[in-house]
DNA sequence: ATGTAC
């Protein structure tokens, strides 16, 4: 497996084993953004893959300037992970499937209540609230799969006999509207830490945190609802944001664009809709700039996934996968570009970051039921 | 990624 700790310049560090796919695009991207004015360090995750001109899967860490566009326009977006009281045994997914019903639309007038109370005054997009959006996102329910510390499962309320609910949203709307605002202002060029600018983009910043994690806790609480369960939340991680950070005993900004914090406690990183997920105990480190993957990380491009699978599988046979797990997306092009294909193995992912001594895994959950969508577009 | 832009 080789050296999974990879130093491909002074500043940008790669965490990934030999045999781990990443795209030269997204490496180039990666150098790219280290000679930003400021940037001190730069670490990919095994799940590095390209994105809109900086590269997703990565930690950034400057000093005196912070960078808006390396957070993106989901600010917020992360995993959170719930207990239910359903048993594993006796809810097929069949069942599941239908007792949920649909959950795209806005939560109606009884959850208004928890809803100004979770996350007040975000004009104009309250109505998102509790809906999971596009892309990547996702709420899955999940079965234990094999237990790896017994003793640190069952510290969190954790039963294999009952199923999971793992949560993958963010601020919806209101993250993107706060880049494109200060895109409009500011370019790519960054702000001056302490400048009037920064500290209201880091106030609107934190805002869009508060919102992303209110959103994935109404997903939960809506589905429990549905499903007739109780749960607890056991954990929620932010891995699109910006913080304040000593790195190398300087202080600067550690930027996290789809990379998971080390430094805050336990995690979930999820594989594709057909693998695995796996809870996880970090072990910080400022090699991978206290930062681990945050998902398995596409292979390919969106725009050449329906291309590429149409042939092979009709819509109806990627809603069932290898595990046996049932995924609800009536949306015929968001079902290519998000089938298991597309996606790198989940495990090689992993065990880059074992190799690398940054996480010990706790358990291995497996999918039963994946909602994306069932309203579709087009 | 998007109460999307075309």
């Amino acid at each position: 497996m080789g050296n999974c700790i990879q130093q491909l310049s002074e500043s940008v560090t790669l965490i990934a084993s030999d045999d781990t796919w990443i795209e030269g695009n997204a490496i180039q991207q990666l150098h790219t953004t280290s000679k930003l004015a400021g940037m001190r360090r730069v670490a990919g995750m095994p799940d590095l893959h390209p994105g809109r001109g900086y590269p997703v899967g990565a930690a950034f860490f400057s000093t005196g300037r912070l960078y808006p566009a390396l957070i993106g326009g989901d600010i917020g977006c992360g995993m959170a992970l719930w207990t239910t009281d359903l048993d594993a045994r006796k809810s097929p997914a069949e069942k599941l499937e239908k007792r949920l019903g649909n959950i795209d639309a806005p939560l109606d007038d009884a959850w208004q209540t928890l809803v100004s109370e979770l996350a007040p005054a975000n004009v104009g997009f309250q109505q998102a609230l509790g809906t999971i959006g596009g892309g990547n996102h996702f709420a899955e329910l999940q079965r234990i799969d094999h237990i790896y510390d017994p003793q640190a499962v069952a510290a969190l309320q954790l039963d294999m006999k009952q199923l999971v609910l793992l949560v993958h949203s963010g601020s919806r709307g209101l993250g993107g509207s706060i880049l494109e605002q200060h895109i409009h202002r500011h370019g790519h060029a960054g702000l001056v830490q302490d400048s009037a600018d920064c500290v209201d983009y880091l106030a609107q910043h934190d805002g869009a945190l508060q919102y992303a994690e209110a959103n994935r806790q109404l997903i939960a609480r809506r589905m429990l609802d549905r499903l007739g369960a109780n749960g607890q939340q056991v954990l929620d991680v932010h891995h699109n944001l910006v913080t304040p950070a000593a790195i190398q005993g300087e202080n600067g900004w550690l930027h996290r664009k789809g990379a998971t914090p080390s430094d805050t406690g336990l995690v979930v990183i999820p594989g594709s809709r057909g693998d695995y997920s796996y809870l996880a105990a970090p072990i910080p480190s400022e090699a991978s700039l206290f930062s681990l993957a945050h998902g398995a990380g596409r292979k390919w491009m969106r725009s050449e996934c329906k291309d590429r699978l149409v042939k092979r599988y009709s819509p109806a046979q990627l809603s069932r996968t290898k595990l046996g797990s049932h995924v609800v997306c009536q949306d015929k092009h968001l079902i290519y570009e998000e089938a298991p294909e597309a996606y790198k193995p989940v495990d090689s992912i992993i065990a880059s970051m074992e190799q690398a001594g940054l996480l010990t895994v706790l358990a291995k959950l497996r999918p039963v039921l994946t909602y994306k969508t069932r309203g579709g577009c087009c």
